[in-house]
DNA sequence: ATGAAAGCGCTAACAT
DNA sequence: ATGTTAGCGCTTTCAT
């Protein structure tokens, strides 16, 4: 009849319950993977015997029988911004399509904890990875890619490798941004980066340049970069104070992404500076709040929920037939709202 | 010298490395976690073989003999919604302090889902789980928790079974809404409640009729309940249609959170009603943004960062020593802004 | 300090 | 349709 109860460690497992059923463990396992291909009647006394055994199927193990990991890592630079937020959540929704799920990470610009994290993920043979990299250097993610781990960039152009990668035209973005302030007639703009150094904010700066030159002026009297520390949340706002000491007083700022753009509300507001009267403010990203704030942002809109998905696209699809390592870019959209206006002349 | 290249599956192993540095396997797994118990010049040895057969270790089969797992699952309501997002980034910051990961889900309210994330967390044998359930019934999870699985549960009373809570007391933050808005004159207050099944959102309630109560008046006159479609995030700028259609008319509506909150604004403004001489809107969560919402926001402030770091720790130390299952409650706090005041008379 | 052997829970040929 | 056998990559007694 039944087999013995306990069963090695906690739970029971399939001997158990090939036990109990007085079957083979390989029936039980097709009962699992190919029910198809057991007879009805050994089926169901199969299945009653995992019911009564509280059977859990163990997919740890199937994995290291070589199974694909149902589970793929996403680093983002912080999972609390809305922007990720929003973008780590189309990511999951189109794992979930596809039963597998996902190990989000925050790496806070630390260029540690972005190591960290990956040797973790590699560690524990994931899926694959999606990575908004703090890394200017590709090469680590290349290796890994090469050692079994697909790699997909977030809003990070893969360069001359043959990662792949889901990016949205930050120089087109950077552009519009500036362009607009300089139709408005600013003349003297704060360019106001978290860190420079992110491929994402520096290609935006490039985009800025072009717009003045574009507009027949120098880039290096108009744009003016202040950065304030990249991981604090606070910071924006204690930049604000910086930037109104500056002479000539410049007439707007170009923030990071919405939620920086909110700080830096803040501090103006704090210091009693009118927005866009004594002040204009562009944001990034377009958030969902970005239309209620006081007054409502003027921003540059990015298809958050579709660089998720394709990014899970693409890393899902990695080692299908046709699977092809491309870069997929997304073309991010102006929205005039009315934290911007003209400079107070 | 080298042993072979190939190692049955793509990268190299123990094995491996084993044969590579002409030790035994056990040595190998030894200077992975044991080093000290290893002679330095093996242990050199054996780590040069490592680095040059670019070895991996596998956790995977680690945990199979037995480790415990180094992932824990989350299940909230929806991770792209801001208050959950900081909850999950302080749940996945008191985790990576401990070397562990967050596989992180959003049951978008569908109980559905909710079954299917669990029973994947299960079958991977993580260390627990966190969930803010959808579920009323707790049976599910006491019996997970039973089978091995430890659960700790967010935002949501542990009721009479011995699970770990880390909850807020919604009944005090529904009644100093409510108290708020009674104290500024208001005398028919909408409760828009996404989803009255929660039980969150049901404490709250309560709390805002005992705040009648205590105010001397009928709550069944003052306050009028109105749900939108809990999934949809454009319901509740819907629902503002619904409100503004009703006689008598409004003058204030409790939300359910912030980003809720955000949504009424817009509706109001498309409306053409002003905040908060036409209406009083009053948000939940105080979320970061809420202060710079046009007009600032009233809300409940929650402790997102010290619940979700509560929760983390009270899942790892599952298992102490020391350790009880117990209930961890948060006071929420009333943070008057701009967007309530007293009733157009 | 190191090695040999057994096995975690499951899957996948290959029999029967 | 079902059972037998041989591992996946690593950890872990227990010897040596």
């Amino acid at each position: 009849m039944a087999g013995e109860r306990v069963p090695a460690s906690g739970r029971s497992g399939i001997r158990e319950v090939a036990a109990a059923a007085s079957v083979s463990e390989s029936t039980v396992s097709n009962v699992l993977n190919n029910p198809q291909v057991v007879a009805a009647r050994t089926r169901r006394r199969v299945e009653r015997a995992m019911e009564e055994l509280d059977f859990v199927r163990n997919r740890a193990a199937g994995q290291l029988r070589g199974a694909p990991s149902s589970v793929v890592g996403s680093i983002v630079l912080d999972s609390a911004n809305p922007f990720f937020a929003e973008v780590a959540r189309a990511i999951e929704d189109r794992l979930v399509e596809s039963g597998c799920m996902q190990l989000l990470f925050s790496s806070d610009l630390h260029l540690a904890r972005e190591h960290q994290c990956l040797k973790l993920l590699e560690e524990h043979a994931v899926r694959g990875i999606i990575i908004n990299p703090v890394n200017p250097q590709l090469d680590g993610l290349v290796r890994l890619s090469g050692r079994g781990t697909p790699v997909v960039l977030l809003d990070r152009s893969r360069g001359d490798t043959d990662l792949c990668a889901v990016t949205a035209d930050n120089l087109r973005g950077g552009e519009l941004a500036a362009a607009h302030l300089l139709e408005l007639g600013h003349r003297r703009i704060v360019f106001l980066g978290g860190s420079i150094t992110v491929d994402t904010i520096s290609a935006r700066r490039v985009g800025a340049d072009r717009a003045c030159v574009a507009a027949g002026l120098d880039p290096a009297e108009v744009l003016v970069d202040i950065r304030h520390a990249p991981a604090a949340i606070d910071g924006p706002e204690a930049a604000v104070d910086h930037i109104l000491a500056l002479r000539p007083l410049p007439t707007a700022i170009i923030c990071t992404n919405d939620t920086a753009a909110v700080g830096v509300l803040r501090g103006l507001r704090r210091a009693g500076v009118s927005v866009p009267a004594g002040m204009s403010v562009i944001g990034y990203d377009d958030v969902h709040f970005a239309s209620e704030l006081s007054p409502p942002l003027t921003t540059v809109r990015q298809a958050k929920a579709s660089l998720g998905r394709a990014a899970a696209d693409l890393l899902l699809s990695d080692g299908d037939p046709g699977h092809r390592h491309q870069e997929l870019v997304f073309t991010p959209e102006l929205v005039v709202r009315a934290s911007t206006g003209n400079p107070r002349t």
